[in-house]
DNA sequence: TTCCAGATATTGGTTAACCAGATATTTACA
DNA sequence: TGTAAATATCTGGTTAACCAATATCTGGAA
């Protein structure tokens, strides 16, 4: 049987069945740390694929911090532990496109520790930067425009100032998303928006006066009216 | 000035540079999503680098959803309009590389909420993955060896149970950093190990129960010991 | 003028040859 | 025999030519 064949009997794209072999091969020829895989070349015609596929599935798993390349040199079992690889490798080809629900959930819970940090932690300067994002989306508001990238924007500037950088990646991560979702459903009208002003105006007011728990209590208020309110989650 | 001397004095990598060069473009064109981009050609030519930068810069623009491409169409502005692209742009190139506190802190919100999330939604086959997990935690310590990976990994079975696929994304994104780290400053020593045990069996059996607010105790104390003990974050 | 088939040009994706640097091997000399 | 220099090989990365699908143009028929 083909390669192709299997992987349409398995469900499975190109790519997931090259990181699959690539993991069985580690454990195989007893890969520790730091050792250097098969050279590319090797690989793709040991799996019969191309080389540029198995540099795709070698970038994944480099994003996932499982190998890591070094140019002119080889590729390398990252420092992690054959145990840990085999586990986030079997996690990382059953991991599911995430769905609006799941994007929702997250958002709040950044969201509520962000704020809670920008309180804690804003510089003028992100102040600065955050009250331009607020002015910004109030003005479209009050001109009775859709104002969906503003809110986010805002919301952005926000987790930025809570000087995690984690959280402020995931937080890029899923605003698109949520954008697309929203402007899909088109949430919500424009009596809501004009509530949404005032809702930020507070989230604003209490990282300035750096009230992490009225920051905190404040975000929880516009997510409580903006969910429940259109959506029901 | 030449490209590359600009971008040693502003310091930016050259992907960062193209980045910053297509928003610009973007702008000056007035395009709006869903509109077409020029083709990867025109843009390495445009730029004076190679398509294969290009691509990259693309691809890049693609994870965060701000472009998409089509095969054999070509690359078109994603629906997130002109001021969201442009405000998430600029937080794209001026994101920093994560530092460990940020990790960590990102780590404990996600952990607490994934444990409570899979308190209320685990199926029975996650309580047996976690258990497999778990007892190769525990057969790990108890003959003394060193068990972060298998502490990671029962770790990482409960943000699958959670059925929160983007917080389980986001818990493989930042699980090798941490080991890598804990490895590094080889954390604490093997009485915290025995002491390890009981705390994961106590999460484990509040997750068993169908008790949130219990698993997330259990969790915050798990955190208290490991992460005040041995790095006073 | 309108419409549609066919030809042409353009697109992102793919491939194979090429590159510079790292590594392994051989050779030459002490 | 040991060591260092020279050479050959191998590495991931880069590049330019190629591919098939798509979009656009052209010209003639209705």
């Amino acid at each position: 049987m083909n390669l192709e064949a299997l992987q349409k009997m398995e469900g499975l794209s190109l790519q997931k069945t090259i990181i699959s072999k690539i993991k069985d091969l580690i454990n195989y020829k007893n890969l520790e740390p730091g050792d250097k895989l098969p050279s590319e070349r090797m690989l793709s015609d040991k799996f019969g694929v191309t080389r540029s596929n198995i540099r795709e599935a070698i970038q994944k798993l480099e994003f996932y911090g499982i190998l890591n390349s070094i140019p002119q040199s080889g590729t390398f079992v990252a420092n992690i532990g054959v145990i840990a690889m085999n586990g986030m490798i079997e996690d990382i080809l059953r991991l599911e496109d995430p769905d609006f629900k799941s994007l929702v959930e997250t958002r709040i819970l950044l969201e509520l520790k962000t704020v809670r940090l920008a309180a804690l932690r804003r510089t003028e300067n992100d102040l600065k930067k955050m009250k331009e994002a607020l002015d910004a989306y109030i003005i479209k508001v009050k001109d009775g425009q859709d104002a969906v990238q503003e809110d986010l924007l805002f919301h952005l500037a926000i987790a930025k100032a809570s000087g995690n950088s984690t959280m402020n990646t995931f937080m890029l991560i899923i605003t698109p998303e949520i954008i697309t979702n929203f402007e899909k459903y088109h949430v919500c009208d424009k009596g809501l928006a004009e509530l949404g002003i005032a809702e930020h105006q507070a989230i604003y007011d209490a990282i300035q006066e750096q009230n992490p728990k009225l920051a905190k209590q404040k975000m929880k208020d516009h997510f409580s009216v903006l969910y429940q309110y259109c959506y029901n989650i």
